[in-house]
RNA sequence: GUCCCUGUCGUCUAGCCGGCCAAAGACGCUCGCUCCUCAGGCGAGAGAUCGUGGGUUCAAAUCCCACCAGGGACGCCA
């Protein structure tokens, strides 16, 4: 697998962009053997756009740059060609490019030709379209760098590609990719194109108009697993047919065809205030529950201030209650806290009690867990005792406890909890919790 | 405008060399059960006349034709 930067435009590089490609690939540790930058490749291009232009398949267009407005198609009808400029002779042509003028090199697209081009597409099937139908594209830009066209052609060829799987918005121009191909006297790699990601909006996802949903490392730092996130991409157009969803990269990799892929684009979800998609939240959270405890603690390190023992710790607490990684902030925030954020005491009053209820549950609480082995089975054991001496339900006591030593109603299992908490801690927070009743 | 591609539940998909499909799974949604809260697990339910109209056939989501709709390409951007 080789990772090729196609950076021929030379406006719109940016180190920013660069970086964001190669931390998102990194992330999903597709593991590239070589590495290429089409920038430093030039003269392989324009010696293949040479060549090309030497078989009579290519001729000089003197046309003004800014003049090629005109070429750009939309209601007006199909460009193909710069009249005029294809008929020029050689001589006429060696004259204009010795005095200077400077040019751009298109493809001699043969119109008059009967027939098609034609390849075939392991996704797609066999694609077919008239020569008449096909612009006269550029290959190279009057400053003499090579168009995404020629530098991709040259640039396949050259390292010997033997598979282009890339996105169906090129389908059509692949057309013209055979005919360079067959110009500069190489075979076509495999075309495979992919339908489209689309978003909400039934428009073609785009960095542009759509944001960061866009970006890989948009998922990464919300905390998807590089393999949750990759198995989800992989279910856009694709499936193993066999109902099975939830699949590791293993299982991707051995299941995985071409072939199996279908046509039709899929529509990614996401709005303003989810920006992920529902099946890859689930995904995620599936993964994320499938992981041994001590690796997902290693994994949710980076969003947590924590020490690895820590954490492993606190994960089988709250493994089954994230979507997200960085869900570890909201959801396992009190094992971080020095100091409890205030909340509402009215939180401590259980259900069908009242505050002397929760007084009384809480003064005796502190009694219990001074004294209880602190462990969950200990724990349960002298609480559940509690209740009974108290005359409540068990609920009753677990829920004033619950609140004074996590802030809030809605936390992870409650003995599991206080243990990994400590007594000491345990017992400082419920003192507090009485204070403010 | 020209050319290319696509069209099964809200979404992602299965089925598509005709009958087992009055269409299956998953996500999401609703409702139960389990239960120390939440989450998870388990179970149930709503949800597509298979884009539309014709044909072929004893029989069509599956084959043929037309139409419609959506997307893409048409740039000296990729």
């Amino acid at each position: 697998m080789i990772l090729r930067i196609d950076d021929t435009d030379v406006g719109r590089n940016s180190d920013a962009s660069l970086t964001s490609i190669f931390e998102g690939l990194r992330w999903l540790d597709l593991g590239w053997d070589e590495e290429y930058k089409q920038s430093d490749r030039l003269a392989l291009h324009r010696e293949v756009a040479n060549a090309i232009f030497e078989k009579g398949l290519a001729y000089r267009d003197f046309t003004r740059a800014e003049a090629t407005d005109s070429e750009k198609s939309g209601s007006h009808g199909t460009w193909l060609c710069n009249p005029g400029m294809r008929e020029l002779t050689r001589q006429e042509s060696d004259r204009r490019a010795a005095a200077g003028e400077s040019f751009a090199l298109r493809f001699k697209v043969p119109h008059d030709r009967a027939g098609h081009v034609t390849f075939t597409d392991a996704v797609y099937g066999d694609q077919a379209k008239a020569y008449a139908d096909i612009e006269d594209f550029a290959l190279l830009r009057s400053d003499g760098m090579p168009t995404y066209h020629l530098a991709n052609c040259a640039d396949d060829a050259d390292l010997r590609i033997t598979h282009i799987i890339r996105g169906q918005e090129h389908l059509s121009n692949a057309f013209k990719h055979a005919l360079i191909f067959d110009a500069a006297g190489s075979v076509s790699p495999t075309f495979a194109h992919l339908p489209l990601l689309m978003a909400p909006d039934g428009m073609k996802l785009s960095k542009r108009v759509h944001g960061p949903v866009v970006s890989v490392t948009t998922y990464r730092d919300a905390g998807f697993l590089p393999a949750a996130f990759m198995n989800f991409l992989c279910l856009l157009g694709w499936s193993p047919k066999n109902d099975r969803e939830k699949l590791t990269r293993d299982e991707t990799v051995e299941l995985f065809t071409l072939e199996g892929i279908n046509r039709a684009n899929a529509v990614v979800n996401f709005t303003e205030e989810e920006p992920f998609d529902a099946k890859a939240l689930w995904l995620n959270a599936e993964h994320i529950r499938s992981l041994p405890p001590a690796e997902l603690a290693r994994e949710l390190l980076p969003f947590v201030p924590a020490d690895l023992a820590r954490m492993t710790q606190i994960t089988p607490l709250i493994q089954e209650r994230m979507k997200l990684l960085k869900d570890v902030q909201s959801v396992a925030d009190f094992f971080f806290a020095e100091q409890l954020p205030p909340y509402d005491s009215a939180e401590l009053i259980p259900k069908k009690g009242d505050a002397a209820m929760a007084k009384t549950v809480l003064v005796r609480a502190r009694e219990v867990l001074a004294m209880a082995e602190f462990t969950h089975d200990g724990l349960d054991a002298a609480l559940r005792a509690a209740s009974v001496e108290l005359g409540i339900k068990a609920g009753q006591m677990f829920e004033p406890v619950r609140v004074a030593v996590c802030g809030r109603k809605i936390a992870p299992p409650l003995f599991g909890t206080l243990e990994v908490l400590g007594r000491e801690t345990c017992l400082t927070r419920i003192a507090q919790a009485i204070e403010k009743l």
